[in-house]
DNA sequence: AAATATTTGTACGTATGTATG
DNA sequence: GCATACATACGTACAAATATT
């Protein structure tokens, strides 16, 4: 799974998207560690402004909680 | 009174408003030895470092006076 | 004198927050 | 949207100074 310049989707969406599956079929479980900007930066060749982005989008869904100097993390309480 | 992470305001400068606060209203009063690193760590919830820049902050102001070894005190000679 | 506990000092690695070009 | 720089923060480990036993 890779970001798609040419799709209509914003980066920052299709990366969300991403995660949002990962977490969603269990592949990143619940107070796992969400991989950091620097990680998402290098696994997917987007910006970190763009991957922080998607994870913002993520936190206001309620799917991770971010928290400076620590990390981000899965939600306990995945929304419905 | 506590840390809000969500404020604009970063916690090492909250947590100095802090306890500036309780030593210009008498709480922490001159010579009287202000709550070590590990006391501000265990009850404000931040980490040793942004503990340490806090009182660092003080410091500089003239709050307080830090000795390795053997704690923080409430300075004799309060800024006006 | 010596060991132990407490407190501050310093350093490193890593992560997020924000601002600028 | 990307690249870069700097500020802020967390965790951890160890050093140095002081107090206590």
């Amino acid at each position: 799974v890779s970001i798609d310049y040419d799709a209509g989707l914003p980066p920052y969406r299709q990366l969300a998207g991403i995660i949002r599956e990962q977490i969603r079929n269990g592949e990143l479980a619940p107070g796992q560690v969400v991989p950091s900007y620097a990680m998402l930066v290098q696994t997917y060749g987007v910006a970190r402004v763009t991957a922080r982005k998607a994870i913002k989008l993520l936190e206001s869904e309620g799917y991770v909680t971010v928290a400076q100097g620590w990390g981000t993390h899965v939600s306990d309480q995945l929304p419905s």
